[in-house]
DNA sequence: TGTAAAAACCGAAACGTTTTGGATCATTGC
DNA sequence: GCAATGATCCAAAACGTTTCGGTTTTTACA
């Protein structure tokens, strides 16, 4: 409601000191500075944001664009973690906005206007595709962004991401020590490039260990029901699997529920692993086995890359790849 | 990148006749529309965003202001229903910026930066309070809002909420009608409009059928956790509940961690009802009852209540109290 | 006391859009 | 043929801030 000039006539000096006192710049006396500050204080003056931005030409604001409707159980872990970027972001004076994706899949759009009409900095990309267009658009622009997840392209650009290929490694060797050899895996969708490397790292252990994999991996959606779905299906089949080693707790959740209803006792008749640590893991019998990114503030993290990035940091030296942690609880064992 | 500046001279045209013919306004002949409209779409044109909004007076954004920290169990229902809204809002011209709660709980503070910089022409207030300063203040100020949840002050505004009261009262009057006398509630926090209004239900029902609720009640922050403990203490008392409303679903799952613990089986030896119909209920042994809103889109007519204030709206004419469905499931049934 | 340097200040332009208040030109009615 | 009408168009102001370049005032020192 009150502007710079607003303050300007009430102080009587010009817009000019107004603005710059305010700011803390050196061509203004300390007496006038605090009374400058007094005064925006007593108005509660609050700069106007779009005048300052058009002036500017940066909006102090972080747009993310997220991935359409539907998908809701993995979408609240998404949102938890962007609530931690948000609060990062906010101490640095950035505001978050939230793009949900279009229903017609085509997020090119929405990142076009969003980057033609100045609306914010810099961009959040999450769920990376294994080859993912918004990355392919935004890199050319020379838009700062930084991504939730790798892709598989050969375009270098900051990232945050858990290293799936060794974690899904690690646990099939866990499995294959414990003496199973007919290790499944339900994989997530291929084109997400997540599902892609964890699938990659289950299968590099197999081939190392000499194992055939044929028949033994389907592909899922990221949810509870599909992952029902794909397990039933995996455990009907003639070269029965004795561990199922699930992309995400959510499918892996949803296998415990299938392996129940063909008469089998996970973590005993058959071993069931996960990926993410969801908290639900502990309220299903048994509790879920599962790995988890080793560090609690990816959030905070991607900030932190994004506002480096803002800084002119090379993309090159913005790229994280988080270990992963083996969390062992009863739903896995040794072979019956 | 390009202005209308740029179109309008490559056009051969004024930068008035530009804007008017993007805005499809009259005074633009039917062929330089159509030659306007190709050039913006050959040098993708989007109008600056912060020019617009000094220039016009709105900023085309919502806000939201979120709770701060920690409690990220109940966040992610809260951010997933917070999506819907801004898919929403979207398809209205909305962006919805996201302002986590200061940790110094002055979300004031937040609001006023947003208010009186015009970064925001209306507001989502999430989480109110029994008395919430918040809405005291935007009120006051004349800012348009809507408020998931209502409050419990005489400030009319327009919200969405569940009907808690009734929720409860009929859960109490299911339990009554089974048999069962001492009915114990674990609280939410009964600083939260929600909280008040379920204790609310609950305690009518009892009284409606003259039971003494001294020592049945106790407060829990509405999480696993916390409920564990609480239902732990409840179940310790002297005179025992045969029966545990809980304010809230993740409440209500604490609390049958606790009741085994304490050798009960729930649903024979002990019933427990949540609220919220989280799909975690279905997790745990034996499924959680429990009841939720009897509408799916709530995010969806919060964006809807919101668009229509900005309308103009009176928002004694935009509050949305929901009916509550019981789900009934299998841990709660006549007394042992 | 005079002068140079330093400190404090100010007017005006610019950011890119929308909108006001005419201006121009062809067409119509008489 | 002339005024009135309607259809297109345009220059300029305004939104509220930051910043460039220059001006005035004070201080420092001879």
């Amino acid at each position: 409601m009150t502007s710079l000039k607003d303050l300007a006539k009430s102080l009587d000096l010009s817009i000019t000191q107004v603005s710059r006192a305010l700011d803390d710049k050196p061509d203004v006396s300390a007496a006038t500075k605090a009374k400058v500050r007094a005064a925006a204080l007593a108005h509660n003056y609050q700069p106007n944001a779009a005048a300052r931005s058009l002036r500017k030409r940066k909006a102090d604001t972080i747009a993310v664009v997220l991935p359409a409707g539907a998908n809701h159980i993995g979408l609240a872990a998404l949102l938890n973690m962007l609530f931690d970027t948000a609060a990062a972001l906010a101490r640095e004076g950035f505001d978050l906005v939230l793009l949900p994706g279009r229903a017609d899949g085509n997020d090119l759009d929405s990142l076009k206007r969003i980057v033609e009409g100045r609306r914010a900095d810099a961009i959040i990309v999450v769920r990376t595709l294994r080859n993912d267009p918004r990355i392919a658009f935004l890199s050319e622009r020379g838009i700062p962004f930084v991504s939730h997840g790798r892709t598989s392209g050969a375009i270098p650009h900051a990232y945050v991401d858990g290293d799936g290929e060794a974690g899904f490694s690690e646990a099939t060797r866990i499995l294959l020590q414990l003496g199973h050899t007919r290790i499944a895996h339900i994989a997530g969708l291929q084109q997400f490039n997540f599902a892609h490397v964890r699938r990659a790292g289950w299968l590099a252990a197999m081939r190392d260990a000499g194992h055939d994999t044929s028949g033994l991996e389907c592909e899922s959606a990221p949810n509870e029901i599909a992952g029902e779905l794909a397990a039933a299906d995996i455990l009907r089949r003639s070269r029965k699997p004795t561990a199922l080693l699930c992309a995400t707790d959510s499918i892996a959740i949803g296998a415990i529920a299938a392996a129940k209803s063909a008469g089998l006792t996970p973590g005993r008749d058959i071993s069931i692993i996960g990926h993410d640590g969801v908290s639900a893991g502990l309220l299903v019998t048994p509790h879920l086995s599962t790995m988890e990114i080793a560090a609690t503030d990816v959030g905070a993290r991607l900030a932190d890359k994004l506002i480096k990035r803002l800084g002119g940091a090379d993309p090159r030296d913005l790229c994280e790849l988080l270990p992963i942690r083996q969390v062992p609880r009863a739903s896995h064992g040794p072979p019956a």
